[in-house]
DNA sequence: GCCAACGTTGGC
DNA sequence: GCCAACGTTGGC
């Protein structure tokens, strides 16, 4: 089992979008990183919902439904995409400032590569985040 | 709106 | 294969 991060901005495909479509195929990632995390996505792995510019706040909890499979909105066949279903909004969100305040969590990838749209999280990390969010 | 960080592209 | 130029992302 393992814990991911991605990242959306709201205005483009916000958690309230994606919990009206019940589920969400993860697509127009176009960064080697982040597609090579997307590979390595488990059917039953958890990633956080993390709003991007607007927001800067993990706002749910998803969970990987499909494994990677090619990206159906390019002809390139370098790119995948997972399919994602919604699993909990937070009671509390919790914000870039809060992560980026807590010594724990000074590893984060979220954190150290800010740009990169789809991170790995550590299953210690992940704990902490939940337990921020209850 | 600015700018730092970082990835990609293309000329040599 | 190097590196300058350029584009994009995302925090502030």
């Amino acid at each position: 089992m393992n814990y991911w991060l991605v990242k959306s901005e709201p205005f483009k495909y916000s958690w309230d979008d994606f919990v009206k479509e019940g589920k969400s195929v993860w697509d127009g990632v176009r960064n080697y990183q982040a597609r090579n995390n997307m590979m390595a996505m488990k059917k039953g792995d958890w990633v956080f919902f993390y709003h991007s510019n607007e927001g800067m706040e993990v706002v749910g909890l998803a969970e990987v439904q499909k494994e990677h499979f090619p990206d159906p909105t390019t002809e390139d066949p370098r790119w995948v995409v997972v399919e994602l279903i919604p699993v909990k909004k937070f009671a509390k969100t919790v914000t870039l400032k809060t992560m980026k305040a807590d010594d724990r969590l000074s590893g984060l990838a979220l954190i150290k590569q800010s740009r990169l749209s789809v991170t790995p999280v550590a299953k210690a990390e992940f704990d902490i985040i939940l337990s921020l969010a209850e």
